[in-house]
DNA sequence: GCGTGTGAAGCTTTTCACAGCA
DNA sequence: TGCTGTGAAAAGCTTCACACGC
């Protein structure tokens, strides 16, 4: 039972793509380019053509036909779209190498993304500055994220200490979390979970590898 | 058309989640567990019972009506499978912060994945010492993956400088990459791609806060 | 002519629900 | 009784192919 004339909501997949062909466009826009084709979209991106335009179609009608879309307006409804037109405050949770690293990586301001605490058990690493940011005791966690308005985390902690530190986070207010640690997160259903799992991608390429 | 008796060939998904089986059952393993039921390993992996049942007959009938999985052999048959009872020959391309936060990560060589060499373009960076290895200029490349056996790369450089290293090792005969950079690279069929890209995870979390 | 937007078809993946075995 | 293994149904996602507007 479809109700007639309601627009499909996007799947996930396609948010993930949308998030691609958005930085296919700064690229495309910062070369001058006025228009490109969901053709030229696809060759960038690795996606099909068919692909970028029912993507895009979930959001509204964007092109031209016989001309394709125009680079910048795309790129800016894109930015509308995903939610990365605001500044997103995020915490970082656990400040080893991985962590250290992530603090480090330029695109995260470029993208909207702004860096406001950062945390770590480790006494040694309390007090330290790292990326511009003083490293906090977790124990101050709910209260830096209240004070701070921080919106989401990215949890780059030990497995075994993951789930306490997202506890504390969520019963501070956080609403998101990036996971880094390689283990099972439960939160509450109100607060948005990614997982990027360096095992799962090497173990799912030796699989490819092993057949 | 379906062959009429030919065991269909396991999606992605399920090769993904797989690894996942792997990891909680290895807890379970320490723990003493000698079975786990499907409902169990849904709890600890966050997917469902079903899933994990439908996932593991793609490779055969493992558990014991009434009872469950036996932990140990059945985590021993998930290693065939992926692939990583054998060992995996691992180049790290780009020493940045993350390269150096990869080679650190502690889980590397204990999933039968051995960082067998290090690179990076930067003439400061050449020579260092980093987790074990001693970089080399990325010219090096494709003589060290001869020698090395390098079965697959990690790739860690800026965006601008993936697909050249790449094509470099492809050439010296690579037979997967994990790209960290944030570019669609491009391979022969014959090799496997897998990408992690952060701005992607980032931008959906965003895009689910903002609805 | 070119390239979008889109029904419809096709494919993949998940979920249901239950027969059958320990 | 408990839990697997699995056809069948459902849902989700991709691809096709073409009408339509620039």
């Amino acid at each position: 039972m479809v109700p007639s004339r309601a627009a499909r909501s996007a799947p996930p997949t396609t948010i993930r793509r949308l998030s691609t062909y958005y930085r296919v466009l700064g690229a495309l826009h910062a070369e001058g380019r006025a228009n490109a084709s969901s053709r030229a979209l696809a060759q960038l991106t690795g996606f099909t053509a068919a692909q970028v335009r029912r993507d895009l179609t979930y959001f509204g009608t964007f092109g031209k036909r016989g001309v394709g879309y125009a680079v910048a307006p795309l790129r800016r409804r894109l930015a509308a779209i995903l939610g990365i037109d605001r500044g997103w405050r995020v915490a970082l949770i656990g400040v080893g190498n991985l962590g250290r690293a992530l603090l480090a990586y330029q695109g995260f301001g470029a993208q909207g993304f702004t860096v406001a605490a950062a945390f770590d058990n480790d006494p040694r690493m309390v007090g330290a500055a790292v990326g511009g940011q003083t490293v906090l005791p977790v124990e101050r966690l709910a209260r830096a994220v209240r004070e701070q308005r921080i919106d989401m985390v990215v949890v780059t902690v030990p497995a075994a200490a993951a789930q306490p530190v997202v506890d504390r986070a969520v019963a501070a207010g956080v609403r998101a979390v990036l996971n880094f640690a390689p283990a099972k997160l439960q939160v509450p259903d109100h607060v948005e979970l990614a997982h990027v799992d360096l095992a799962v991608e090497l173990e799912y390429l030796a699989y490819c590898l092993s057949r």
